[in-house]
DNA sequence: GTCTATAGCGGGATAGAC
DNA sequence: GTCTATCCCGCTATAGAC
């Protein structure tokens, strides 16, 4: 559906940024016709209301993020490979929409709250038990730790692209910088993450039997 | 500072409660009567306005914070050990402040707001500060692989515990809870982030020097 | 399609009785 | 200290001219 307004993508980027730097709640109708540029009323003329605006803005992107997934996550890849694609694609989102780290971010944490996206937390679900498949898979052919909780690992990989983008603004901050987070500086995280999580993975060089006394959960 | 007025406690804590679930903009003040089950309007009886209760709410909490830190991070100690008490400190948070890990983190996402509060940014910095010094401390003496970046290898500690908590209400469904993750899982948890960051820290084998023993609870 | 004006409502905050 | 009533403002949303 080429539906090529000029405003309707001047309200569509406004929004998307606004709502990713302050949130749902704190952003006004009229601070999105500023940001935009436009009259506040033509929202109205485009949207039926606030809440579905914000629904837009996120629809309008997960079409490219599913098919980016599709095709970046072919079936037979190798499990490591397929994590670290899962963890470039994250970071990849910033390129053409650097909002959207931060503002899916958002709606997970307002997993909650009424403007929340139902398709998102299904999406957020398929990740999720893709990720956790992947570290099993992982395990079976020895190429993970098996000490690791699928679930809890999951998490862990998730965690750190989805934190660096959300606390953007104190992130840039600890780093040095004004403002946003230049890309390279983007990229940078992003080998680190990879590196980081691949090491964590690795399973223990020795004895596969010889010393599992690493730690205190008995299970 | 005994002050010790029951309403003035529960509105501490149901505005605790709601601005972490919904941050500052979306919780209002007739909410935050109700959940206190007291008059909305005692609010201003107590506090000047809905910002500066906000701020009471964080700093009550901050001196335990700090104190905390103070106490269970000696000066002396060993660099992985103190790591791991980091981890193991912020998610015992959750005990007796329950909604205070994903109000910190709320304030950092949204740091730009307007209520945000400049001592938990410099709280945050320092915290950050004192996390890189460790891992620097540790690649001194080779018990940390020193081909990490210290400030981004600090990021990918915090944002494990920091995202679990943000993330609460998605992260509880993921792992087939309704609602919050019981306690033990924020137990089980932080030992798996622990045991994960330290796989990740722990330099490539090819020393056996760096073969340091570690009991994470001595039993 | 875009603009102005404004309705209508809900929010934060205050006055003052008790 | 607590409660009721209410003010005022700013926000969402609509009506209607152009």
């Amino acid at each position: 559906m080429p539906d090529e307004s000029q405003t309707r993508l001047a309200l569509l980027d406004a929004a998307e940024a606004l709502f990713a730097r302050q949130g749902f709640a704190a952003t006004t109708i009229k601070a999105i016709g500023a940001e935009a540029g436009v009259n506040p009323a033509l929202l109205y003329y485009y949207f039926p209301d606030k809440e579905r605006l914000y629904h837009a803005v996120l629809e309008r992107r997960l079409g490219t993020f599913a098919r980016r997934m599709a095709t970046e996550l072919p079936a037979g890849l190798p499990p490591l490979e397929a994590i670290e694609r899962i963890l470039r694609g994250y970071a990849a989102m910033m390129h053409g929409a650097p909002q959207m780290p931060r503002l899916l971010a958002r709606e997970l944490a307002d997993h909650e709250a009424a403007h929340a996206l139902p398709v998102i937390r299904e999406l957020a679900a398929g990740l999720f038990r893709r990720i956790c498949d992947l570290i099993r898979a992982g395990q079976r052919i020895r190429q993970i730790r098996d000490d690791l909780d699928p679930r809890f690992t999951a998490i862990s990989l998730v965690s750190q692209m989805a934190w660096f983008f959300v606390a953007q603004p104190a992130v840039s901050r600890l780093l040095g910088y004004e403002g946003t987070v230049p890309p390279t500086q983007v990229e940078r995280y992003t080998d680190h993450a990879v590196a980081f999580t691949l090491a964590a993975l690795a399973p223990a060089r020795s004895r596969p039997a010889a010393r599992h006394t690493r730690h205190p959960t008995r299970s």
